[in-house]
DNA sequence: GTCAGAACCGCACTCGCGGTGCAGTACTCG
DNA sequence: CGAGTACTGCACCGCGAGTGCGGTTCTGAC
């Protein structure tokens, strides 16, 4: 209601150290194996101080995930702005975004990729409903930006073939999501890449310019 | 050494039951969540019982896994024998056997899709080298065994253009791992299925057999 | 200058869980 | 009958999550 919550007081940015710290060493060992102890000892507080910004742990890994959210909705708007604005192509700009895409999941703050709403939803059940929806927005929100490409895409070159587009814009999630865990065990050559790489030359597959 | 390990005590099936429970609580809520007293509760026997099986909790882990890794290498090789016994055409018997096998896959004994080595890989860091191991082997196996068809398939089927055989099993893989995230928390269609067909769209693209 | 509120510190204590140690016991097989 | 297998029972430890609460410091508003 008043105006503290305008300047950057000195609470917040120990919440944002916190997350940080939580963050990476969540996409690390998980959530279970990360420990408030070794949090705060990091960020040099005590634990009645984590607990005053957070009411407990899983509180932590709700605000974890929205932030996680909002930083990917944020992304990939932006991205797929950049891109559109750069090629004029709407096959173009999506297969350009899908890169990126696929470079920004791979370039997490850990030393191996991984995606936080994976990881929650490996453990602990999901938590419950709230962590649930948190997880399923962010895939709703990827598959509808990447379906809103499609349709464009497919607008300018019909498909010969009738294709899902949901699944198709699922398949780039999916993809995503596989060979980030395949990234995570096998260091050598990253898998990733690749997938794209494959990715994008199915869509123009299907998005053969020459059809019509 | 003995003769002991022949004939099925009694031990075994206690140890097995402390396996399967352990199995379908780990891919409902995670590893860490799982606890010992739980699985014991279940099962009717003490801690002192459990401890007899199994040295610790991460022993218990690592013998799924390599239970798991037998089953699904068992498996697919069962699938593709078939398939192939089926169908005279590589291609056939391995599109066969890719539906199939997405289908295993979400088929899990628990109510969420789910595999083990995911789970584990996105919790504690992958435990120690023997745990990334046995991961590693499961993924390498799964590679292998497609890489052979698709070559099968790439000898009777030359592509137009190049491709990355193992790309392009790696590709099957972690479309099935991604589908089975997206599933775990997207209750109403499954996306496996779907994921699957549009593999399937892109392998017969791939091997078009007009091509020459 | 004071006073409220934000952002903590310190401490004591609970509970669940992983794990240890060890003594005792029932059942089975050679 | 004795040895091994497959446990039970109990006591006890340490770590990590979480609670409760009183005290403290700094900052901005009046």
């Amino acid at each position: 209601m008043t105006d503290t919550d305008l300047k950057p007081r000195r609470g917040e940015q120990t919440r944002k150290e916190l997350m940080d710290l939580a963050e990476i060493a969540i996409l690390e060992k998980g959530y279970a194996a990360t420990s408030i102890d070794e949090l705060i000892a990091q960020a040099g507080i005590t634990k009645s101080g984590f607990f005053y910004h957070f009411g407990d742990k899983l509180e932590l890994a709700k605000e974890l995930l929205r932030r996680d959210n909002a930083t990917i909705e944020a992304g990939l708007q932006q991205m797929f702005e950049a891109a559109e604005a750069a090629h004029p192509d709407p096959l173009d700009a999506l297969l350009e975004t899908m890169t990126q895409y696929a470079q920004a999941a791979s370039a997490s703050p850990t030393s191996r990729p991984g995606c936080l709403a994976a990881a929650f939803s490996y453990q602990h059940a999901l938590f419950d409903e709230e962590m649930q929806q948190l997880v399923l927005y962010g895939l709703d929100f990827k598959r509808r930006m990447i379906r809103e490409r499609l349709e464009r895409a497919a607008a300018k070159y019909p498909p010969r073939e009738r294709v899902d587009l949901d699944a198709l814009a699922d398949m780039a999630i999916a993809i995503v999501q596989g060979a980030m865990i395949m990234d995570r065990v096998r260091d050598p050559p990253p898998v990733m890449q690749a997938q794209m790489d494959l990715y994008r030359t199915y869509l123009r597959a299907i998005f053969a310019p020459r059809a019509a």
